[in-house]
DNA sequence: GGCGTTCTAGAATATTCGTAG
DNA sequence: GCTACGAATATTCTAGAACGC
């Protein structure tokens, strides 16, 4: 009964962080996880950068980091605990970001339904809103059991 | 019964809207609103940026310009409504920032105890919390009739 | 017990329809309704602009002319009746829009609250929501007889 | 208890899509 | 065809909650 709109957030992240012209934007090493350098993504993808072009191709209208992080919550991702943000010279490398700025935010996020090689689990991100979550809590959602990435 | 804690976040914002080290944070036009260029902001004062170094000698203990936005909307600021706020390429002139980053976000908020040549008025920046809310709820708040920036 | 509308659609067209800058938007020959020009007001103010700019400075988010009808709907405008909606050649002169496109759609819509000359109507311009409708219903609104422009 | 920082959520408006009338 | 509106998502601004100092 559900599919997934190509047109949703979900989609959007998919396509990005799966997109090897996106730099800014990448599974972390175990594919369970997002992570996303702030600065270059905002010049990279929301197109607020130097070369003040649109970014990707207006797939999002914002162009507020805080947007992005606004929405990963909405469709319930969370941040992973902050074992690890240091943000060292080049944790990307030299990278296409290099010169001036050598420093930025890495945030990195999770959801259990967002995981490397399972496009199949995108259609349980669900879009939490109040009135869904009413219904969840009433239903006691007996399908949602926490799955791990690799499983299935 | 009430004084400026000189480490508290309205002196500190006080410090950095008055000096004109920091072009980054100013007045607005009429000195009764506050204008701050994020990205600027963020290298220039929270010490993200080119530089490398701690910013403006470690005012503030974070990096994040959500941390800057918490603490004013915890102090009672408002955003201006966005009028027509555009941010072309030079709103402070080529300026220190200029050649890569061509646009960037203005946040523009005010506070009717926030003003300039007003520091009278400081302390009455107080931080809400719930607890003080509560009791301004009970009190019905008798003596916070609107004011203008420039009476008394 | 409103002082200024702070929800910015009212603003933002309160500034289109009074700007000479932008002669897609204009009041009628009374002053009691809009006229929109479509394909010029999406060339002007929801494009790019002829100059390469942001148009209107990112008035508006969307691109789509449907957006701008829906935003009006919400906020209470109706269509004119359709008198006159014939579309020739010249209706604002033979204009800047001119050579290859000499017809376009000509959109007229109106409020009560919303007439020239008369920015303190402006606060009645409400956002009708399920909710307020509701409201609305359950108060029977004694105040809102339906208004003319000029009175006062 | 107060304050600063961080992450998440609430609430209102904005945008898009579909569809009843 | 056209107009208005419901509903879902998107964006923005503000606030709640937890934790450390």
């Amino acid at each position: 009964p559900d599919s997934l709109n190509p047109e949703a957030f979900p989609a959007k992240l998919w396509l990005l962080v799966n997109s090897p012209r996106f730099g800014s934007i990448r599974w972390d090493a175990r594919g369970q996880g997002l992570l996303i350098d702030e600065q270059p993504f905002v010049s990279e993808v929301l197109g607020m950068g130097p070369a003040g072009d649109g970014g990707a191709g207006g797939l999002f209208k914002t162009k507020s980091f805080t947007s992005i992080i606004r929405q990963l919550n909405l469709y319930g991702f969370r941040k992973v605990v902050k074992e690890l943000v240091v943000v060292p010279r080049s944790s990307a490398g030299p990278g296409p970001y290099g010169d001036g700025s050598p420093t930025w935010y890495l945030h990195h996020y999770y959801s259990p339904h967002f995981c490397r090689g399972r496009p199949d689990l995108l259609v349980h991100l669900k879009r939490l809103t109040s009135a869904k979550k009413a219904k969840l809590v009433a239903n006691l959602e007996l399908t949602s059991r926490p799955s791990g990435c690799s499983q299935q």
